[in-house]
DNA sequence: TCTTGACCTTCCACCTGCTGGAACCCTTAT
DNA sequence: ATAAGGGTTCCAGCAGGTGGAAGGTCAAGA
């Protein structure tokens, strides 16, 4: 398979899989023309990482669960520990979020939307 | 003021204030030590862009939102407008991250989490 | 008065995770 | 022969800062 072929199949831009291969998730082979050379595996991984990655795993999450997904005598439990501070980080984001929305949410509520210069939002933001 | 002074009360690191020097949201004056020196007004103009960035304001947004809070006959509209749209961005992340949520809180529970090498996790994200 | 340590300055590089573009080579069909 | 549509490399840049080096300045204590 040549690169689009994967791109296609995987998902993921062939830019982003070009990246991939400078940062070492993958080593494909090259053909004599320099085309690079892509086999089943490599494309499992690729979706392996593209999957991990729209979950919300960094770059250097990846790398760890990609060691243990190759790793046949791995523990389950490594991996469920990563799995569990990444869900841990999610929560996190989502509250800080909902918390955002609150105030926001608040601010424009109270905010008369007119012709007015008076802007509770704006009077909101300038507190020290 | 000092710079430091100017951190502490604004809670912004002086590395941040000097960026938004940088990046033109506030000209503050020289000593002639060559030490910025800050007023009041900028002080507040700080602490606005940190709780504007806090809620999830762009540095564009800002800038706009700047702008409006400066202008005296600026309508209340305009900024209701921003803040609204912000809000849209905010509700679509936490649905975003709701959904990572859903996905990873499945996998984990399916996962033994013991010695076995055998990991729901990792076979899911290898799916291509 | 000297020295120490906390400030301040500039500048340059680096971070994450790609993405866009230029300039070029290779393949395939017409 | 040529044009379209692959592929290649490298360089630059996005947001929004952060870290560090190399140096100037200020205030307090011995």
């Amino acid at each position: 398979m040549n690169i689009g072929d994967v791109a296609e199949r995987s998902g993921l831009p062939a830019k982003t899989i070009r990246y991939y291969e400078d940062i070492g998730f993958i080593k494909p082979r090259r053909g004599a023309n320099g085309y690079r050379h892509f086999d089943e595996k490599e494309l499992h991984k690729l979706a392996f990482i593209g999957r991990a990655r729209s979950l919300g795993f960094t770059i250097e999450d990846c790398r760890t669960l990609l060691a243990l997904y190759e790793d046949k005598h791995r523990a389950s439990a490594d991996v469920k520990r990563i799995a569990k501070q990444n869900l841990k980080e999610i929560d996190a984001k989502i509250a800080d979020l909902k918390a955002m929305r609150a105030t926001l949410s608040h601010l424009v509520a109270e905010c008369a939307g007119d012709d007015r210069p008076d802007c509770p939002i704006l009077n909101d933001l300038g507190r020290v």
